[in-house]
RNA sequence: GCCCCCGUUGUGUAGUGGCCUAGCACGCCGCCCUCUCAAGGCGGUAGCGCCGGUUCGAAUCCGGUCGGGGGUACCA
């Protein structure tokens, strides 16, 4: 590595970057896309380059308008903006590939026409029978080249027989030698990268024709993917070269494979794990820029002391050629850890707006918020800011706030636990204490509880103020008591202490 | 089977031959603060997969080995 410096950019200038996010639009994002989005984006900002979004929709078997719209709404939920690409248009459009069928059609055409790709005739149940044979000699399980010569006679004879050819690349025989921006060289010899199909056998083009396409006539500088698709790339660069021989782009993209990201043990988070899907986290309360943060901390760090950061700070630090190879497992905690700390970054007046919907969706407050309402959010965010790890967990902190008193109740568990009769006698103390009170504010509160609880029946104070806080906030974890109370007015307040005698 | 990638505490990482009795963050444990829970402060736990080699000296370089992952489609 010190010999030889990963170049980056190989001769393109910063702001001639071009890279790409493909999602296919097959349901929402999940964590894996996320990231590689947010790489891909903060590798093109960081230069000053043009990132491009394109809709990957040619298998049109799983594609649905709701993952299109999906992949629309999470991009922008996240703030990863794009530079080219549907709703923003640009001058490589389309940019979904569904609307580009001719486009593969007359490149497949003039592969063909050029030799770089043959028609291949063989049956599924051959191709199945001879990989088999391959792999019981112990040899490259793949194509075996068996359609790349067919001369006029042979080939007669298949479409006699009504088979529909597929077509097939050739692929060169030489080693393929790449730099790969996060992996250094990689060589891959040609018995181990076999001919592999373009176009299906219906005339369908395929992923492995499609993408490479898109990317030389879209101009795409880099490409950052996942590392799963490492060894699909030998063969995509043969067919950029191949391309850029017919006057299609311009050669190979550079690459960066980046390590996938790991759920549980030692498994591929999938689409099908729960907390793999992007709106698992939106739903819960996460922040963009939390889930962001720890994105980029999966494989790349700001700094050695450092790990909470923003994304303009992501842009400007990234250098691909610091990211880890090594695969990242997802870590809740740490990821918890992370949006909490962006949480408490957030200034008061943002952070009561963004709890106003889940609060809604939660039935605490109405769609139309009242002004009151939300000053009283307001002054009740500052008890919570610091004890939230998402903005879901406002509904359970700050409900009892908000809600009808006939809809206020306390949680079963803790009204038990608290709420016996030792504790409906310091809660009656207590509201004869409170009701006597003359000014309702947070030290007169604090002074009256502590000297009718603590002073007079001579109660520690965890002891004296649980029953209170259960019989007030429902719940034996709440926001500072005093203060609740103060939020929650003298009339709702002993209104509660009442009732919770009688519980 | 074959090909490729990867290997530092539980997790993410720093580390590019001596500054490493291996640093940081999250987690976990304990203490302090304290009306609960957090936040904050202090302290603790735990790691270079293994074996050889090069070198005065290796987490760092080389070889092997073991382990993990990805790929091996007319999916993407």
């Amino acid at each position: 590595m010190t010999e030889a410096p990963v170049d980056v950019l190989g001769g393109t200038a910063p702001d001639k970057v071009r890279v790409r996010f493909p999602p296919s639009p097959t349901g929402s994002l999940h964590v894996g896309n996320v990231r590689s989005a947010l790489f891909n984006w903060a590798f093109a900002r960081h230069f000053g380059g043009t990132f491009v979004l394109r809709i990957e929709d040619t298998d049109l078997a799983r594609n649905t308008p709701e993952g299109y719209a999906s992949v629309i709404d999470s991009l922008r939920w996240l703030g990863i903006d794009w530079d080219e690409g549907p709703e923003v248009g640009g001058p490589f459009g389309p940019y979904l590939q569904s609307e580009r069928f001719d486009t593969y059609r007359d490149v497949a055409h003039k592969l063909h026409e050029a030799g770089y790709a043959y028609d291949c005739y063989c049956s599924q149940e051959e191709l199945d029978e001879r990989r088999e044979a391959a792999r019981a000699e112990k040899k490259t399980s793949g194509y075996d080249g068996h359609c790349r010569d067919l001369d006029a006679d042979q080939t007669a004879e298949f479409i006699a027989k009504g088979r529909m050819p597929v077509l097939r690349f050739r692929m060169p025989d030489r080693p393929i030698v790449f730099e790969d921006l996060v992996r250094g060289e990689i060589t891959f010899l040609p018995e181990n990268v076999p001919d592999f199909v373009l176009v299906r056998g219906n005339g369908h083009p395929l992923y492995t024709l499609v993408n490479p396409v898109d990317d030389a006539l879209m101009e795409i500088t880099h490409v950052l993917r996942g590392e799963d698709l490492l060894s699909s790339t030998p063969r995509q660069i043969a067919l950029y070269e191949a391309l850029a021989k017919l006057g299609i782009g311009s050669g190979s993209p550079r690459f960066g494979h980046l390590p996938i990201v790991m759920g549980e043990g030692n498994k591929r988070l999938s689409k099908r794990d729960k907390g793999s899907g992007l709106s698992e986290y939106i739903e819960r309360g996460f922040l963009p820029e939390g889930i962001l943060n720890y994105m980029a901390l999966l494989g790349w760090g700001i700094a050695e002391d450092r790990d909470v950061f923003t994304m303009t700070e992501m842009a400007e630090a990234f250098d691909i050629r610091r990211v880890n190879p090594n695969p990242a497992r997802f870590d809740m905690k740490k990821c918890e850890a992370i949006n909490a700390a962006h949480l408490r970054a957030l200034s008061v007046e943002d952070l009561t707006e963004r709890m106003i919907p889940y609060l809604q969706s939660a039935g605490v407050l109405p769609d139309q918020v009242t002004a009151e309402q939300r000053a009283l959010l307001a002054e009740a965010a500052p008890l919570v800011h610091e004890r939230m790890v998402t903005l879901g967990e406002s509904v359970e902190m700050l409900g009892f706030l908000f809600v009808d008193e006939s809809r206020f109740e306390r949680d079963p568990a803790d009204a038990e636990k608290m709420l016996n009769d030792d504790g409906r006698a310091v809660v009656k103390a207590a509201h004869d204490a409170l009701a006597a009170l003359e000014t309702w504010e947070t030290a007169a509160i604090d002074e009256a509880l502590r000297k009718a609880l603590v002073e007079e029946l001579g109660l520690k104070p965890r002891n004296a103020f649980g029953p209170v806080r259960v019989a007030v906030t429902g719940r034996r974890i709440s926001p500072p008591l005093f203060e609740s109370l103060e939020l929650l007015g003298r009339e709702k307040s002993l209104a509660r202490l009442q009732s919770a005698q009688e519980a």
